[in-house]
DNA sequence: AACTCGACTGTAATCGATTGCATTGAGGTG
DNA sequence: CACCTCAATGCAATCGATTACAGTCGAGTT
């Protein structure tokens, strides 16, 4: 395998093995004759860089490792896909990781990506508490970022959406259509994005003076069996409120079919909505309202930070940036349109 | 970054690189006072191999490729994550590329693993026959296996499910559930998926007598908006048959939303019917009737045949193997319990 | 006592591409 | 004509880990 080398093409043009390279990396002068035997030699051979040994040389492999708790949930899936797309401009490419959820496993991915000399990592922590350590190693051996969801204390650069903003317009959205009480259903508040998102919504909540039954914050993990089970538990404590929040699409999707399979209509005795509009969010019955990311942005931020961050090199590491766009809140069918308003003179 | 090697390391234990390296790679002879010496200065100093030097010198990197046609599809998802956790235990790792459904994309990505010394490839086609010269010279130069789809004339490991079974035990059960007509719906002839399912869906049909009109077979894209599409102009030019048999759960998806958006009831007067199994065909409503694939077992497959070749290297490469497994049909509510069996004496 | 054997350890070559430094030679200048 | 400049090119070191080969040393043999 991989038989050609530098050294060959570098024999049958007749020259050395460093003109070989100028020519092939477009680096330093060489005059358009020997730039013409050399091309014709490799292409001849069907040369190809061993990018190994380029990588090993340069310590630059043009290639940047991503780690997501898991590849899933669709939500991580089409952020994969977009931040391909922005490294692919860039002429990079996308080591991914699975971190399956497990922050034992997510270390040891940071750790291989880094003996593997990634240009930088893109991460989005499993855990707010337990991936810290990991994540922080990582940081100071090389450029990384945080997506969507973030370690506590974290002094790295991280982007994301504005949680509280979106959750202002989730319950502004709801108590138009007249829900007067509300459940949370979500993952571990030591997931940042369940942590914010929970904030946002308790905050507009009392500011709206919808109801929240502390024992109606129902946390668990980002499933649709999780969101049916959260359901099922809520109507046999006691019934279910005006609306469920939940943390993200696919509690959603689980919430909305727990709720139809127990007889209440959804959105007409209960609205439900979702947080990410990941595909199925709008195939499902009834098709979901939920907040939908910019996940091309987000990637496209991320991949702007990286390269930033790879030109400053350790030297004067910059205060380290937290951006957040935000996201907008995607009407469906799991809701209610908005009632009469009431009277405004 | 990266700033530990091993010859930090065998000065810091007084020793030289060559001792280092035989005990951290377990290879060789080592005293144990010497082995104390080295892993304590080792750890002391926070040493991690570099895995680039490592591979070069090696020419293996403990890492398979895998190329998809494209990332966003949850069976492909899935498959992925079987594949990762199946390379776990064989302590490699996955370089995952998405080929966006383009053959030249593929093509390139292929390259690109192949420069990265990958000590395998698993790939599934985006194309029939685009993306055969590709796969061909690949398969040239490492070992590759291809999954679930495959290219024409292909003379590579080959793992996936036998479509044509599948197809039976569909159109039987279509066929218990009263249909006489039926219609498909696939994306292109060019992949091999719908190329073996629709000629087990054709096949069955004859046999069991079930009409299917020419017109009546709808080529598109894997998605669910072709599902949708393609039932659209199914009812506009003329109306609905007795099923809809799809070559994916996506495209039932939307062959499903469209059939109850223009009035029709799933199941009683179309019965549809997916293939893969993704987790949201549980969730549609209503659930659907589809083809489970034995993903681990498939993932497994596929790891083993790389390992076996990579031992075997360039000498014999033996035969290659195609290794077909039956999937089963999971029965859900898009299609009809069977009626009241014919007279069987 | 001389010799063999094997366990340990070190020296240096190697993987393939890149690049600092040296060399060559053509063209220009006084 | 001696001397300088600069583009073009080659030589050889380098990145970090692995490993063939060789050397050392103590124990066991004869």
């Amino acid at each position: 395998m991989q038989r050609v080398t530098i050294a060959q093409v570098a024999e049958r043009a007749g020259v050395s093995t460093a003109t070989v390279s100028r020519v092939l990396s477009r680096r330093g002068q060489v005059s358009a004759a020997v730039e013409r035997k050399v091309r014709r030699a490799a292409d001849d051979l069907g040369y190809q860089v061993n990018v190994i040994a380029r990588a090993l040389r340069n310590s630059r492999t043009d290639t940047v490792g991503m780690v997501v708790p898991s590849i899933t949930n669709p939500f991580f899936t089409s952020l994969v896909e977009s931040v391909e797309h922005a490294l692919g401009k860039e002429g990079k490419e996308l080591f991914l990781c699975d971190a399956r959820s497990d922050p034992r496993i997510e270390a040891r991915r940071l750790a291989s990506l880094a003996a593997r000399n990634v240009d930088g990592i893109i991460v989005s922590p499993s855990h707010g508490v337990d991936s810290r350590p990991a994540v922080q190693q990582t940081a100071e051996r090389l450029p990384l970022v945080q997506l969507d969801r973030f370690v506590d204390d974290t002094t790295t650069d991280w982007v994301g959406v504005d949680d509280v903003a979106a959750m202002r317009q989730v319950m502004d959205h709801l108590h138009d259509g007249g829900a007067r009480s509300a459940a949370f259903i979500g993952s571990l508040m030591t997931h940042s994005s369940t942590e914010q998102r929970f904030a946002g919504f308790r905050r507009r909540a009392e500011e709206l003076n919808i109801e929240v039954k502390p024992d109606q914050v129902l946390l668990g993990d980002y499933s649709v069996e999780w969101g049916e089970a959260a359901v099922a538990r809520l109507i046999a404590e006691g019934g279910l409120p005006d609306a469920l929040v939940c943390a993200d699409d696919l509690i959603a999707l689980g919430a909305t079919r727990a709720c139809r399979a127990h007889g209440f209509a959804v959105p007409r005795q209960v609205q439900v909505t979702g947080y990410d509009d990941i595909e199925f969010s709008r195939l499902a019955e009834p098709a979901l309202t939920t907040v939908h990311q910019p996940r091309d942005r987000i990637a496209a931020e991320a991949v702007r930070l990286l390269a930033a961050a790879s030109l400053a090199k350790d030297a004067e590491r910059g205060p380290h940036a937290h951006i957040s766009l935000v996201p907008t809140l995607v009407v469906r069918d799991s809701t209610r349109a908005a009632q009469a308003p009431p009277d405004r003179i």
